[in-house]
DNA sequence: GGAGATGTTTCAAG
DNA sequence: GCTTGAAACATCTC
């Protein structure tokens, strides 16, 4: 499910737990999820350790936690959890006794709340990080920074002139954070046939769009969050129902019949890229 | 019961 | 050595 907006949203779910202390963490024995991570280190690291710092990168969510506890002046993290949320994973706040079902990972306790981490289908990936292991710096340029220039678009691109847009658009080095439904309405909006070879198109004009995707679909995010009410904050799902409008191709998409909302064609679905593709076949004709 | 799903990794083939 | 695409992962929903 979740892409970029989303995975903000997840972020900003979790977010009430800056400030607390985590007094007790459960974990399932064993789960697919946790990777090279056991069960008990997520529970010895994150035990008595106070949440500080939280973001996002791409599909990526990353949460600080301090010693501050133990050393009331320190406020930097000493280790970060990062959670990957794969196709099917969730965060969501319940009340501190909340029983944890089969498919919640792990539960972070506060004295108020609690933190749950669920993925029925074990697409996701949870991983530790020592402070001194910055994460964060490697990873590819995000879409929205003022560095994802046409120039670094053009130096990462140079081998891949044969490669379809939409394969292109799904790549994680390229554009972290964008996934199958942000990559249809980008392709959509250039009127471009994902499967269009990138020799054949402007990259200038992918860059833009993609952006313009990737802003729109925060700003959404952002429009909710000002709306938001209770402690459960809001769920993934409600995505969906909510944001992006339906001038987007986004709210038609997965629709029983679903129609271009530009021209109002039917859409057509095939694979791409081995994902499952909507598109107008009028707006986006195949070349 | 069968197919497909808002993702990533691995591996084989070109 | 690089790019591309298929399969695998686990479980739920339609």
């Amino acid at each position: 499910m979740p892409e970029l907006a989303e995975v903000e949203l997840a972020r900003r779910i979790w977010e009430p737990g800056k400030g607390q202390e985590v007094i007790a963490v459960e974990s399932h024995p064993e789960t697919r999820v946790y990777r090279d991570t056991p069960a008990g280190k997520i529970q010895t690291h994150l035990t008595r350790k106070m949440m500080v710092d939280s973001r996002t990168h791409g599909k990526r969510l990353l949460f600080g936690f301090s010693d501050s506890l133990v050393n009331p002046s320190a406020r930097d993290p000493v280790i970060y959890l990062e959670v990957h949320l794969g196709m099917s994973g969730r965060l969501f706040l319940a009340d501190p006794y909340y029983c944890p079902d089969k498919h919640d990972h792990f539960v972070l306790r506060t004295k108020n709340l609690s933190f749950v981490y669920s993925d029925y289908r074990q697409f996701g990936r949870v991983y530790l990080h020592q402070q001194d292991h910055k994460p964060w710096e490697t990873l590819p340029l995000e879409v929205l920074h003022a560095k994802f220039t046409l120039a670094y678009l053009r130096q990462l691109t140079t081998r891949r002139k044969g490669t379809s847009l939409k394969a292109l658009l799904l790549d994680q080095s390229i554009f972290p954070g964008i996934g199958n439904w942000m990559a249809d309405e980008i392709c959509w909006r250039l009127f471009r046939f994902p499967g269009t070879p990138l020799q054949e198109l402007d990259l200038a004009v992918i860059r833009r769009v993609s952006r313009q995707v990737c802003r729109g679909a925060l700003r959404h995010v952002a429009d909710k969050n000002s709306s938001r009410d209770g402690k459960r904050g809001f769920s993934p799902g409600s995505y969906v129902e909510q944001v992006p409008p339906s001038s987007w191709l986004f709210q038609h998409r997965w629709k029983a019949g679903g129609a271009c909302p530009r021209c109002h064609s039917p859409l057509e679905r095939c694979t791409i890229a081995t994902r499952t593709t909507a598109w107008c076949p009028r707006c986006q004709p195949m070349t």
